[in-house]
DNA sequence: TATTAGCACTCTCATTCATTGAGTGCTAAT
DNA sequence: ATTAGCACTCAATGAATGAGAGTGCTAATA
C-alpha cells in the first residue's frame, strides 16, 4: 500500500471512517446526480457520528483530492481521484468473486462476425441504458484464408476475400476485356497459392514481380487485380467501430445542457477517436475516469472496456461510455458478463479449424 | 386552377399581393425562425404598401389557413398549407428550368453498392446541414445472379450470394460432416442452375422437393443449405435504411428543447418507420410537409425525397428530413443534383450487363 | 484530544413583479 | 381602398427577494 509522508508524519491515505464517507458520497452521487452534504450523509447512511464530524472529514477528503465542491455552499461530489479509489476497491472485490458465468442457452446463429458483435453491443446498451462501443478486429494480411473470384458478367467479376475469422469482403472488378469462364479456376488457384496465408511482404512481392508474367495473355487484368487486392488489404487493416444506445445519454441530467449533449454525441460519431479509445488492454477490465482519458474532449467522461476473444486470442474490444458519474459496479459487472458470453459464442463458431 | 366558391361569390384563392406577402413570410421565417410581423414585412421587403394594409392581408391569409399565429401578439408564421403553396410554386419553376446537370468528373470507385449510396447521403448531409436518409434496394428472389459456395475448412463453407446490382451477402455454414473439396463444383453448378434468376416459387419448390434427392450421399448438408438459402432470401428482401448528419438537427432553434431533439433523434433511429417514409415515389421529387406525413410523430417534420436509379430503373430512395421550417428551394435543388449524380454513377458501374 | 452543538455566512434556485417591445385589431381619416 | 393612430395583448427580460441547503469556525463537551 502506498504511504504518504508529509512533514515527516507518516499518514495512511485513508482511514476507515474516511473511506466509508467517501463511499457514501460516491454511491449517493451516482444515484442522485446531486452534490451531497454532511447532514444528508449523517441522516441517510447512519454513520453514528454527527454532521459536524463528517463535515471535518469531508474537508480533509477534499484537501486530499478525493472530493470536490461545485461551489462554496453546495455539498461535495467525487473527483476523478475519488471515483478511482471507489473503482479500484470494486475491482478488487470483483477479482475475489467467483466469475464463472451462468452459461446461457446458445441460440442458433447464422450471421457474419460483425453482426454478432453488433448484436451484443446493442443488448449491452439496452440493459445498461448507456452508450456502448464495439471495435471489430483488425487483421493482418497473413490472416487471409481464401480469395475467390466469381464471374458475374463477361467483363465483370467479384472478388471475395475471406479471413480466418470468417470476415468476408467483396469487390466488384470491371475489366476492359472479356474473360473466359474456364480461366477462373486457374486464377483462383493462383491467388490462393500466392496470397492466402502469406505475409504482407510476400504478397507485395508477388503482385509487383510475378503476377503480370504468370498471367500470360490475361495480363490485361493485372492492374485491376492489383488495385483490388491492395484495397482489400488496406480495408482489412482498418478497424471498424460500432456504437449503440447513444441516445441514452440524453436521459442523464448532466446532458440536459444541449451543448454538452451535442459534444458528447459528436464524440460518439467520431469513429477514429473511438478507435483509439478502444485500444485493447490486457487487463481483466479497464476503467478510465475523466481526465485519465488521453483526450481532452473526454475529461468529463468515463470508459469501461474489456476485450473479447476467440479461444483466448483477443479479437476486439467492447466498452461502455458515459459521464464520470456512472454506476461503475453495475456496469463493470454487466460488461464482463456480456463479454464473456460473446467470447464463448464466437469461440464456438469460429473455432480454430477455420 | 382550383377556385373557391363561398356564399356564391367566386373567389380566387390568392391574389398577387397576398401571394407576395405569403412568400415574404415564408422566406423570412425560413431564415430567421422568428414569427414575422406586418411592420417588418413593410420595411424589409418594401412592398409599397403600409403595414396596416399588410396587417389586413395577413389577417385574410390567416383566415384562409395559409398563416398561423403562435400567440395573439406575435407575428405570423406559415402553416403547413402555406408551405405547401410555396413548395408547389417552387416545384413548378424547377420543372421549367433546364435540368441538365453539370456533369462532374467521375472518380474512380471500387466499392460496394451500399457504400456508394452511403457516401452520397453523407455528402448531401454535409452540404445541406440536414439529416439525410437513404434507402437501399429491396430485391426480388429472381434477382439472384449467382450463388457460390467456398470451402474454408473441412466442415465449414461460406455461401456467397450475388444479386444483379452487385450486392453480396455471405453466410457461414457449419456442417456436421466433412465435404470433399471436389464436390464444390457440382454444388455450385447445381445451385446456380436451380436458384439463380429463378422465381421465389421455383426456388421454394426446388428446396422442398428436389434438393435432398439430387444431393445423394451429400444429403446431410441439405438442412443447412436450405436454412441458409431461406435466410438469404429473407435478408435480400429486407431493405436497409441508412441515416447521416442526424446531429445537424441540434443546430436548429426548433430543437433547443431537449425533449423535441430527443424525439426527433429517436425517430431517426427508427429504421422501420424511415423505411416506410421512404417508400419510392414516381414524381420528380416528393415533398411531404408536416401533417401531410402519415405518421403522427412527424407532424412537425418535412421530408423531401426522390428516387435514384440504375438506367431508369428505380433502385432506392434518398431524402432529407428536418423541421417544416426548411429551405425547400435550396434543399430540393441540392437533393435533385446529388441524386442525378448518384444515378449516373451507379448506372455506369452496374450497367445492364451485370 | 476527539467530537459535537451552534451560529454566522455563502451561494443557488425559484418566485415575483415591473418593464419593455413587438405586434395586433379596430376606428376614423384620407 | 388605404393608411395613420391608438389601445391592448402577450412573451421575454431582468431585478429583487426569500427560502433552503450547505459550509467553516468557535466554543463547549465527553
Amino acid at each position: 500500500m502506498r504511504v504518504l509522508i508529509i512533514h515527516g508524519v507518516v499518514k495512511m491515505p485513508l482511514d476507515d471512517r474516511k473511506k466509508r464517507i467517501l463511499f457514501a458520497v460516491v454511491t449517493d452521487y451516482i444515484m442522485t446526480a446531486e452534490p451531497i452534504g454532511s447532514r444528508t450523509i449523517a441522516k441517510k447512511y447512519n454513520m453514528g457520528i454527527s454532521s459536524a464530524t463528517i463535515r471535518n472529514e469531508m474537508a480533509d477528503l477534499e484537501e486530499m483530492g478525493y472530493l470536490e465542491q461545485p461551489h462554496t455552499s453546495a455539498g461535495r461530489i467525487p473527483s476523478d481521484k475519488g471515483y478511482r479509489f471507489y473503482v479500484d476497491t470494486i475491482l478488487q472485490n470483483f477479482m475475489k468473486e467467483d466469475l464463472s458465468p451462468p452459461p446461457r442457452v446458445r441460440e442458433e446463429v447464422i450471421a457474419e462476425f460483425d453482426e454478432i458483435v453488433k448484436k451484443y453491443a446493442k443488448i449491452l446498451a439496452d440493459i445498461t441504458h448507456h452508450a456502448t462501443v464495439a471495435k471489430m478486429p483488425k487483421l493482418n494480411p497473413d490472416k487471409i484464408k481464401r480469395l475467390q473470384l466469381i464471374p458475374v458478367a463477361s467483363n465483370k467479376m467479384i472478388m471475395v476475400v475471406i479471413t480466418d475469422t470468417g470476415i468476408v469482403k467483396n469487390y466488384l472488378l470491371n475489366l476492359c476485356q472479356s474473360v473466359d469462364r474456364n480461366v477462373f479456376e486457374f486464377l483462383n488457384n493462383l491467388l490462393n497459392d500466392k496470397i492466402a496465408g502469406k505475409s504482407e511482404k510476400a504478397i507485395f512481392n508477388f503482385l509487383e514481380k510475378e503476377l503480370k508474367d504468370t498471367l500470360g495473355d490475361m495480363a490485361f487484368m493485372a492492374d485491376e487485380l492489383i488495385k483490388t487486392i491492395l484495397l482489400s488489404l488496406k480495408q482489412l487493416q482498418e478497424t471498424d467501430v460500432y456504437t449503440d444506445g447513444t441516445l441514452h445519454i440524453l436521459d442523464f441530467p448532466e446532458y440536459k445542457d444541449l451543448n454538452k449533449a451535442k459534444n458528447f454525441l459528436s464524440l460518439l460519431d467520431n469513429k477514429s477517436l473511438l478507435n483509439e479509445v478502444l485500444e485493447p488492454v490486457d487487463d481483466f477490465v479497464d476503467v478510465k475516469i475523466g481526465r485519465e482519458n488521453r483526450f481532452e474532449e473526454m475529461r468529463e467522461l468515463s470508459v469501461i472496456k474489456t476485450t473479447y476473444k476467440i479461444n483466448d486470442r483477443v479479437v476486439g474490444t467492447i466498452g461502455i461510455i458515459g459521464p464520470t458519474r456512472m454506476d461503475y459496479r453495475r456496469l463493470i459487472s454487466e460488461l464482463t458478463l456480456m463479454t464473456r458470453e460473446l467470447s464463448n459464442l464466437l469461440s464456438s463458431i469460429y473455432n480454430d479449424e477455420i
